[in-house]
RNA sequence: CGCGGAGUGGAGCAGCUCGGUAGCUCGUCGGGCUCAUAACCCGAAGGUCGUUGGUUCAAAUCCAGCCUCCGCAACCA
């Protein structure tokens, strides 16, 4: 009987940087989902990679001073020691440097264009060498880039575009209509925002850069990331190339998992992109949110106490890889703190089923020297416990299936708790008083085994390296152990042997380790700081004649009145006194400051700029503020110089 | 009226599709037990389920309005 085929993928990350917890999370997930279905007897294609593509990384290396292959080869080893050390069993690799990848972009990329998919046009826009991007003016921020504030160049290049119009009824229904998204509540967003004002074309190639793969009957231009990144998911399978040769038995993916920020190009390009190709749709989308920290977005000063490998060093992958499952709901964002995790390690793991193996071990030593008596008796609470753990294995697959792994870890947890409950309940070492009810307590023991026995095997695919700790002490051998053994009781020999090991999960001490965590934070946090200080220092500008300064006609006025605009969150409209009667202006600064701190201040504007709507409202000229990382300040000049006085 | 999500005991969440004594985890307090990793088990306190109105015998659950928060979009002239 030939094995069913399941097929699950991670995205291909973008070795700009190292691997933090959320790579991790994504990561993970996907391995146990693999484990799992490894263990329910599919033929498992786990496949993971790195997207090596890009200016971003081009530039990156530059800085270095080493060539962009040497760049990413670097990094890709610490993904993999990574995911080494977080015991990751992907199938398959794939580099989008790859050889056999690069041939099959080309091909594909030919291919949408021989189908009259892909035309050639031009892209003009504002182009911000840095940040690898095109913005249009509007997004602009003072003629600058808004990502980095950084210049931006007026660029226009030739370009091939990707035709996305004639699927956008197709890919509605996919996302409306199927099952595809998961969780399906978010389908109504991508529809509102991208379908039903109408897909754009799609910009596929670039010729500002050299480090991608190059468009084979055009090798000025560049293979964009779109059409190199997500055909990853067929190449790895030997789709037009012949380093692989299972597309036809992997593909279509049952899985590919995402996190949000990528949905849309996995709910909307992705699929555009096959139906061009002809090819079948993956099943589904499972869509995670992010990993927040102390209730922030991660950012990257605190990266150092995030990462996996400090975090794996203290308290074991196995433990990481419990609490990121345990903690993260399918479709929401979830908070990692440090305080969480420890408390969430300490209760579930340590207290609950580390203490029940090392407690339920001891009395086997304890009361039969290790091995347990054949002769037993049944007794009160025994058919509850084998009820509940016979019945969890159909539970913990359901949630498995639709991707719900934090509830099959609550699901097996609970049994957990019904074994540390049931121990109180039956006293063992109340029956061990009394040589008369040796069968019962035997019988009782046993029963603590199965439900340990029973609850590693299913976790073994979350916890794939403390698992068999386990079962070396409860005397499970493979075979008690497999998934088919999972729904059954009575499968450990009735004169089973248990040995003592060592601590599985040791209790960790709260306070202590908050503290320690946090000092690395104040040890970790000043350096990056100051990197990055330096980083984000915008250049200077090209030099520029006085001439070209005088056109800039800056005037000092006072602010008689403020307020929020209303539909706009970051927008104040404020009303100036400039000498000239008085003018009105919009800036973007709400966030720093209220109404009041502006009232009666005298600031400088930019007076001749010409008016603009923002949000509708006119703005006829622009406060001058200073950027401080990501934070505006308001350059206040004094009261007593009068208004439209100019600046030069 | 841009799109969407969320507001439930101290914290984090479930329940809402198919109205009927508000549940889980952690924390707090009290008790029990002693096999175990100061772990385990039981019990208690603590909530007008954002707000106002409506439908109903009955609403956390359905309907309408409003407030607040979070994403996305727009937007820091």
């Amino acid at each position: 009987m030939s094995k069913t085929p399941f097929y699950i993928t991670t995205p291909i990350y973008y070795p700009s940087g190292n691997p933090h917890i959320g790579h991790c999370y994504t990561t993970v997930a996907c391995d146990s989902i693999a484990r799992y279905k490894r263990m329910q007897g599919y033929d498992v294609m786990f496949l993971t990679g790195t997207d090596e593509h890009g200016q971003k990384i081009e530039l990156k290396a530059a800085e270095k001073g080493v060539t962009p292959q040497q760049y990413v080869d670097e990094i890709v080893e610490i993904f993999k020691k990574l995911w080494s050390y977080m015991n990751i069993s992907y199938d398959r690799y794939i580099r989008t440097t790859d050889d056999y990848h690069v041939e099959a972009v080309q091909k594909i990329f030919k291919n949408l264009y021989d189908k009259g998919y892909i035309y050639k046009g031009e892209y003009s826009g504002k182009y911000c060498t840095p940040c690898e991007s095109f913005w249009t003016d509007s997004q602009l921020v003072d003629g600058k880039c808004p990502d980095c504030g950084r210049e931006v160049v007026e660029a226009k290049e030739e370009a091939y575009f990707f035709k996305m119009s004639p699927f956008a009824e197709r890919i509605e229904k996919l996302l409306t209509e199927t099952d595809y998204l998961r969780p399906k509540t978010r389908a109504t967003e991508l529809v509102n925002n991208f379908i039903k004002p109408g897909l754009e074309d799609l910009c596929v190639s670039r010729t500002s850069f050299k480090w991608g793969v190059p468009v084979s009957f055009d090798e000025k231009h560049v293979v964009y990331v779109w059409i190199d990144a997500l055909s990853n998911y067929i190449t790895a399978l030997g789709y037009q190339n012949s380093a692989h040769d299972d597309y036809a038995k992997y593909w279509p993916a049952d899985t590919h998992m995402v996190a949000k920020d990528i949905m849309r190009f996995h709910a909307i390009i992705w699929p555009a992109m096959l139906m061009a190709l002809d090819l079948p749709l993956p099943k589904h989308l499972a869509v995670h949110g992010w990993i927040t920290f102390n209730g922030q977005k991660m950012s990257k000063s605190m990266g150092n106490v995030v990462d996996p490998f400090v975090l794996g060093e203290r308290y074991g992958a196995d433990s990481i890889r419990y609490h990121i499952l345990r903690e993260m709901a399918l479709g929401a964002d979830s908070s990692f703190s440090n305080e969480i995790m420890i408390n969430r390690i300490n209760s579930d793991l340590a207290n609950g089923l580390g203490n029940l193996i090392s407690r339920t071990v001891a009395m086997v030593l304890k009361y039969f020297d290790g091995t347990l008596p054949e002769e037993k008796q049944k007794g009160d609470f025994d058919d509850a416990l084998i009820e509940a753990m016979t019945s969890l294995r159909p539970v913990v697959d359901e949630a498995v299936e639709n991707t719900q792994l934090n509830v099959a870890l609550a699901e097996i947890f609970k049994v957990v708790s019904a074994a540390n409950k049931y121990i109180d309940e039956t006293a063992p070492w109340v029956l061990a008083k009394n040589e008369a009810d040796k069968p019962r307590l035997a019988a009782v023991l046993y029963n603590l085994l199965e439900a340990i026995r029973i609850t590693t095997t299913l976790l073994s695919a979350f916890m794939p390296t403390d698992m068999p700790k386990a079962w070396e002490q409860i005397g499970a051998s493979a075979e008690h152990t497999s998934y088919e053994n999972a729904d059954k009781y009575g499968v450990l020999p009735a004169n089973v042997t248990v040995k003592k090991g060592d601590v599985l999960f040791p209790r960790i001490d709260v306070d202590k380790e908050i503290d320690e965590l946090n000092a690395l934070i104040m040890a970790a946090a000043p350096k990056e700081e100051a990197d990055e200080d330096k980083a984000n220092l915008v250049p200077l500008s090209e030099t520029i004649s006085i001439d070209d300064f005088c056109k800039v006609d800056l005037r000092v006025a006072e602010v008689k009145e403020c307020e929020k605009v209303p539909k706009a969150k970051k927008l104040l409209k404020l009303q100036l006194d400039d000498g000239f009667g008085g003018r009105q202006v919009v800036s973007g600064i709400a966030k720093w400051y209220a109404p009041e701190d502006l009232i009666g201040k005298k600031i400088i504007v930019v007076a001749n700029l010409a008016p603009a709507k923002l949000c509708g409202v006119e703005s006829q000229g622009m406060i001058v503020a200073a950027d401080v990382g990501e934070d505006a300040r308001v350059i206040f000049v004094d009261s007593d110089i009068p208004n439209g006085s100019k600046l030069r």
